[in-house]
DNA sequence: CTGTTAGCGCTTTCAG
DNA sequence: CTGAAAGCGCTAACAG
């Protein structure tokens, strides 16, 4: 493995010329310049990263902490997350949080060791009260999610807005029972789609009834145990709206194993636009997150973060209630 | 940010005592412990992950190659990987490999610069023939997959076994006419399930015809294209196997498009068993990998590896056909 | 335009 | 049991 002084003495000149020219830094004379890339062809030189990290003090490596990975959602983001981060010669570290059983605390410990410039958060769990000592010392943006009151960049759609879509989009095909199928209660979207649920119910007269309101995990096992206790339970309802495409998949499953059909006896929804909810039967009508555009602005964010500029702080991006076949007129 | 020399001048010691109580190495009076542990804790110190990566000349990144981060299967395999990693003490940084255009040749460079101690690859391509001047230099493992003739570690199911369980299955049903959707042509995986696909056809005394083998990209489109094409042709078949269960979604929704019933009028069958596999309707028929066991093993032979032990090169994990609801005898 | 020099934060001989 | 000192590979002042 070459060094830098492998390259200096083959080429005969100092370490800080080779230096120079590998970062095309300063002025370096045409010809010296040109013996100094021989020299490195010569050697294969590479310039250690370790080496470079140690003299900067930093790492050019992202954290980007995802709930869970298997979600085609939460991939769609990463993918494009690493996509940017290269372009700015940057790459990633991937932690699963919850799944994984990282704690906050240990996550806070990785970026003490400095092993990371910063990180990208897709997920805001409301007890990570850490967040806010978190983005006061390191570069920090959350994806996806927004905490309020806490002066952190973010980027994410308007969970609110997104599910006053929906809901109004139910209520109009005149489904008034709607069982809301939602993610963990700490969940900052999750507190956010359960507050349009709310709102849209009470602009149609209305009143939630809590036990319409379930708490998932993100699998589709979880929102068939949901529905399957509500079908069980004789509830009353012709629509379920699910946070999320995979938990779309579980709902559906048990609604058609009850011997319902969707969308002609119950309708549904789901969240994100998976890659495969137009393939499901039925095409599932869902709330298109844009993921790329997500990923990109968090990446650009987390640049002027690290820059030093105050980023403006929580940037809403245009989500799209994407209508397609597991919705129909409620039944009179 | 608190230096071990910080930490070293508040207990009254050397930084090197500071280094053996961190690092538990060589003795330290008790005493001597306890004032170092003291000052840490004062100074909220830890120590830099930058400092131990030069000093080492190691990382403890190693990089993991996806072919596409979306699908489910290859999340949960990656999920796996960083939990094993994590409990070595290493972290991963994540790299979509085709969809993100990074060639073999820039991931070459990836390693020569030392920002990670070696890579665990989950695709193969036959074309990366710098596989084996990637694996003499660093630690390399191949996970879901293998390249016959090199010596490189790898750890993968029997691809071959698999499609031969499948297309034995399918055959007993009395199906006779089988489209295979199969990956990219020099996917070494491909390669071996169109090896089984044609064994099981000789067995049985069938011809292989190409016409019945398709090679689709990773997404459900490119399957719902393949089979689309194949209906119109007016092409005969009664069943359809896709190589991941991603392809068989969109496979079964061409069918249904065309107005066939899976399993009545076409059998299908998938592979992976991602989470969803036992939710879609009908209930998929495919073949389980062992995503957990196969990241275990490939973090266990990339550390075998980085510690210069000879693996025992390709390891086979057992698959299992899970028998759901998406097959049925053929109509006679 | 180029070289000398001083570290970045840590681990590891080597002495004592 | 502890300290001094060397140095991992590189960049960035600072001189010249």
């Amino acid at each position: 493995m070459a060094t830098i002084h492998d390259v200096a003495r083959v080429a005969g000149v100092s370490i800080a010329t080779v230096s120079r020219v590998i970062n095309d830094t300063g002025y370096v004379k045409h010809e010296t310049r040109e013996r100094v890339d021989a020299a490195i062809a010569q050697l294969d030189f590479h310039p250690s990263a370790i080496g470079r990290n140690l003299r900067q003090s930093k790492t050019n490596i992202v954290m980007v902490i995802v709930p869970e990975i298997t979600n085609p959602f939460v991939g769609d983001v990463v993918r494009h997350i690493e996509l940017y981060a290269r372009s700015f010669g940057y790459s990633i570290l991937l932690h699963e949080y919850m799944r994984n059983g990282m704690t906050a605390e240990q996550t806070l410990r990785f970026v003490e060791a400095r092993r990371i410039d910063g990180m990208i958060f897709l997920t805001a769990e409301a007890k990570l009260k850490e967040f806010e000592q978190l983005s006061a010392k390191w570069p920090t943006v959350l994806a996806c999610e927004y905490v309020d009151h806490l002066a952190i960049a973010s980027v994410s759609i308007d969970n609110i807005a997104a599910t006053l879509d929906v809901m109004h989009y139910l209520l109009a095909l005149g489904h008034r029972d709607i069982l809301l199928v939602n993610g963990a209660a700490d969940n900052i979207s999750s507190r956010d789609r359960l507050r349009g649920y709310r709102i849209a119910l009470e602009q149609a007269g209305l009143a939630l009834d809590p036990a319409y309101v379930y708490q998932a995990v993100a699998t589709p096992e979880s929102a068939y145990a949901c529905v399957s206790q509500a079908l069980r339970a004789e509830m009353c309802f012709t629509a379920v709206f699910c946070v999320s495409d995979v938990l779309a998949i579980g709902a559906i499953k048990a609604l058609r194993d009850h011997g319902l059909n969707v969308p002609t006896d119950v309708s549904v929804v789901g969240f994100d636009d998976i890659a495969f909810a137009a393939f499901l039967d039925p095409p599932l009508t869902t709330v298109r997150q844009p993921a790329g555009e997500i990923a990109k602005r968090a990446m650009e964010m987390w640049m002027q973060v690290c820059a030093g500029e105050s980023a403006q702080y929580p940037v809403l991006l245009r989500h799209e209630l994407i209508i397609r076949s597991s919705c129909a007129q409620k039944r009179t």
